[in-house]
DNA sequence: TTGAAAGCGTTACCAG
DNA sequence: CTGGTAACGCTTTCAA
């Protein structure tokens, strides 16, 4: 019995219009284009739609119209203090624009990226996607259905927010050459991360530039752990001063090098990227800012922006930059007393 | 003109259909009921639908089954520390399970929480609110429309699951206790959080029965700043030790003691809650062990058990127990010297 | 085992 | 300014 106003359920479109004494398509409008309707017929449909307790099934329309009003927010990894406060950004900044997000974690795997990517494609009018791990084409592929906004990847002709870390790591590693650091390492992140690259190229390019040796540590997991497990590593290379790729890294260092009864920055000076611990290490760490919910805000405005209005727009490519937070893990490089001596791995240079 | 198999935008089950030969409704069922089909017509249907890279709308899957395949996950504070563990379990349990998760934040605001839920409600088949801040009879309010598990707050009748840091608390008084401290304070959290008045509660019971005087600090945001802020406040009561709402507090709370050149754990006893620093900070916080993620997981297993059979089950009530990390802010109590007084500035060493 | 057709709740085009 | 009526893409009886 197809009654479209029965009783039980939350009350429908037709709840609402037979209840009203109106259509279905007048009720409709009087919730997306209350203009088009005579005043008191929207004041009408609009009271007895609260009375019943009515409210538009975002499904529905969705099916209908094509939009659902949902985006998706990929990140790799949500335990990263980096992470939260771009989470939040985008939450916030999407609310405002009217959006629900859905927020997918790739736990660093491209394989699961695409895989969540794809099931999402049909319930969201666009994408988010921090940090991906993704290969190219892949991505090409992703932004050919849907439109995507890409934060630290750059790529080509797909909108995208970039957190510009090489002013900030170039200020890092002229301040350790100006204190004297002769040789200093950089310890480096996620291999697949861009972040991870920039500030690889720069550390090189920057110090070498400064004459400075430069050993440069394989990337890891950005973690505490990681950190303080590459300890061994670094001081086999025999540098004064090391950049890690971001400030869980370097807060790792700072531990593995107080265990070994290393003080810092008295016989080892330590910077770290991202500026997510704040002042909250012994010492506090001296880093690079990072701005990701900057990044969030700007990244949702871009989307939304082309979810408006159909602009095929130019080649937006919109990049933050960073400088250098000193705080106390840095200062000038010891005297090169004992010669520290690398083992086997990890040439300089 | 109504043509369903256009070869335009993402095919639809009319295209598969056409191509395969078949009706409509054998492709939905080739998915989603295949054993009702002759093997080889599932496997031909599957093919095609493969080749022309068809997957199931599931907006209009949801619109027509009544089930959106989506859950939404409820909290307080993203950038909290004890949040993404669980966020991530959560995301990763639903997963397996089949549904994709809506993020919401609701910046400790009961409002905004209730204004989240109401505009996810028609999206989701049901709801993870962790560490609600509404009033319970909005949550009932809520709980009637749609499937809802709480974790961190005790509602009766709503399938809830909750860390009880009742054990792990009571561990850190007795430790105190028998540290030889005798007056203890308490470093409250968010007002409306039924974890802070858990915890409340159990310092002031375990600590006179211990027959120590206890002092209660008014809660506030769980935060570093707001932890380093309270130090004078927690000097002002003149005890020895502090049990702090959580981590963040306790971290803080070490920064402010340090600098006023007090030691811990010397001359003063920290001890945090959630274990979400583990031992990052320094010195390395006593605290109690938390169960975030497991909390998530259980949460969603909860929910989609639910949504599975229409159990109107009895009152899941899942608890989750703690107990005490001791790690290196907490020792015997400093003897009587000299009467703690609170100057009001800040002097540093 | 498969097909026809009636919904699911909205929107949008076309008349009036 | 308002109503009728096809879609939107899929599921699900009901028949065959």
């Amino acid at each position: 019995m197809p009654t479209r106003s029965s009783g039980h359920g939350s009350p429908t479109i037709g709840t609402v219009a037979a209840e009203a004494g109106v259509s279905r398509a007048t009720v409709s409008r009087a919730f997306s284009q209350p203009h088009r309707l005579k005043p008191e017929t929207v004041e009408r449909v609009l009271e007895v739609a609260r009375r019943l307790g009515y409210a538009v099934n975002p499904m529905a329309k969705a099916l209908s119209t094509g939009r659902s009003g949902n985006l998706a927010l990929i990140v790799p990894d949500i335990a990263n203090p980096f992470f939260p406060p771009m989470i939040r950004a985008v939450e916030q900044r999407a609310d405002t624009a009217g959006y629900a997000v859905f927020l997918g974690h790739t736990d660093e795997d491209p394989a699961r990226e695409d895989l969540l990517i794809t099931r999402f494609a049909k319930q969201v009018d666009g994408f988010v996607i921090a940090s991906s791990r993704m290969i190219e084409t892949e991505i090409r592929a992703h932004a050919e259905r849907r439109p995507v906004v890409l934060i630290n990847r750059d790529v080509a002709r797909i909108p995208r927010v970039l957190i510009d870390t090489t002013s900030g790591v170039t200020q890092a590693v002229t301040h350790l050459a100006e204190l004297g650091h002769r040789q200093i390492a950089y310890l480096g992140g996620p291999s697949r991360s861009w972040s991870d690259g920039q500030r690889r190229r720069t550390v090189k390019r920057v110090g070498e530039r400064a004459g400075l040796s430069v050993a440069m540590l394989p990337g890891r997991r950005a973690s505490y752990e990681s950190g303080r497990e590459a300890v061994p590593a670094i001081l086999a290379t025999g540098v004064t001063a090391v950049i890690a790729f971001d400030d869980l890294l370097a807060h790792g260092v700072l531990t593995g090098l107080a265990e070994r009864d290393i003080d810092v920055p008295g016989q080892f000076s330590v910077i770290g990227c991202d500026d997510v611990l704040a002042a909250q290490t012994y010492p506090p760490l001296t880093t690079v800012s990072s701005r990701a919910a900057e990044a969030g805000t700007a990244a949702v405005e871009m989307l939304a922006s082309r979810l408006g209005s159909d602009v095929t727009g130019a080649d937006d490519r919109l990049t933050l930059d960073t400088s250098l937070v000193v705080r106390a893990t840095t200062t000038t490089a010891p005297r090169p007393t004992r010669k520290t001596r690398t083992t086997s791995a990890t040439p300089t240079g």
